[in-house]
DNA sequence: CGCGGCTTTGATGTTCATCAAGTAAAGTGG
DNA sequence: CCACTTTACTTGATGAACATCAAAGCCGCG
């Protein structure tokens, strides 16, 4: 008998649907995604794309992005595998809202959105799990929007540090996924002032830096000031 | 034969009911629901508050915020019915992250949480149509904040005021429900300026202010000034 | 009336974006 | 692999945008 190869065990999607669809459609699930790999700067969706498919970050590391009237971006999240973020609006709209890119090489799994309707149509336990996992992406998004937009410059810039280092790489020391002006398109600064504010935070000894590579020296300064900022 | 006299005729959660939910469960709906009349600046609820109910706004209407650190509040959406606002993350958390308060006197409807979920995990059309409704609530929440912190402050307060104009009253004549402090809360600015900016406009004839009252002359103007800054 | 909160306006200083010029790094084609 | 081009980064100088402070007017309410 041929085993249905399913390779979706470190899957966080599987996780899901394991606990409530029965193993028939678990295996559909399987056999209904594709998997798709990006290279670093490609993009995955656009702005406008019709929306056919849920799409699910298997590995790797995205940005979720707007462009904006005047030709440049605002970046709304970057995140990594389990996080599903490109599917903010599946639900509610017929295209995307957002562009989502890879910042690193990223293994994205497809699934046909209207399958997935029909789960949830179907099965209800899945729904509310579903509904839980989408709920706390929009969450984390508009509480993150709401942190960056209370603090000041240099109060942003080591939110942005802290970001990377404890929900991102939870490590003191990283390398910047983004450039300067992706940081500042982040955060709602200009470049400059993001690069001056790293320059000062390394001057007064709470970062080091070399090139992309950043590694916290005094965290709790750095707390200090993405609290008082 | 006492009927169970159901008042939800114009309620837009019973509309996703209907839909999807069998007579009896409509009626179970109407029996566990509570209502509750509040006033102007009364508590809905409060950040921190255990959620134990799905929380629907009848008529009225309300504010979202979070209280910051330094003490001010930061305001995250101000909605009217038919908006579920205060729901955005019942289903993944259990303890409310925001406060919502009356900005009017308003009409809440309370359906116990743990009934929704119920209904939910035992009929997906419903859970879909939930789902949607979640979803765009959330969206247009992270969209709006994106609107506000890409613009500056003249920008910010053109926009805030179309919002008001065209989202919330459908008119060009209308009473500010909130104070000019609350609106740069809302916008992320200091009070002096968006004092400012508002006698700008007015005296730019873009709009005509009386107290609490606002009609706005020059919507084009308005809204170019929203688009560039 | 008088008090307190909201509003308004001006003056001042801080924060921030923008511009410019230069350096480092990273692609690109020969 | 090197010369060339382009892009990213860095720093300083300048002015614009914005917050803060202060003082005064207004309005509702006890």
């Amino acid at each position: 008998m041929i085993e249905n190869n399913c390779e979706c065990t470190e899957c966080q999607f599987r996780n899901v649907a394991f606990s409530t669809l029965k193993s028939g459609q678990v295996n559909d699930l399987c056999t209904f995604r594709k998997e798709f790999l990006y290279q670093k700067g490609g993009i995955i969706h656009r702005e406008g794309d019709p929306i056919n498919d849920f799409k699910y970050l298997r590995s790797g590391l995205v940005k979720v992005f707007k462009s904006t009237s005047n030709g440049s971006e605002q970046i709304i999240a970057i995140t990594k595998p389990f996080d599903f973020v490109s599917n903010i609006s599946i639900f509610s709209e017929d295209r995307y809202k957002y562009s989502v890119s890879a910042l690193e090489e990223s293994e994205v799994c497809n699934i046909r959105l209207d399958y997935i309707k029909e789960l949830v149509a179907g099965n209800g336990k899945f729904a509310l799990e579903l509904m839980t996992k989408l709920s706390r992406i929009s969450d984390k998004i508009i509480l993150q929007s709401l942190d960056i937009r209370k603090r000041n410059l240099i109060g942003r810039v080591a939110y942005i540090l802290l970001y990377f280092s404890s929900d991102i790489y939870s490590s003191n020391v990283f390398d910047l996924p983004v450039s300067r002006k992706e940081i500042a398109d982040y955060i709602s600064m200009s470049t400059a002032n993001v690069i001056r504010t790293l320059s000062d935070f390394r001057k007064e000894g709470i970062i080091r830096l070399y090139g992309k590579t950043v590694e916290i020296v005094d965290i709790d300064k750095l707390k200090l000031i993405s609290a008082k900022g």
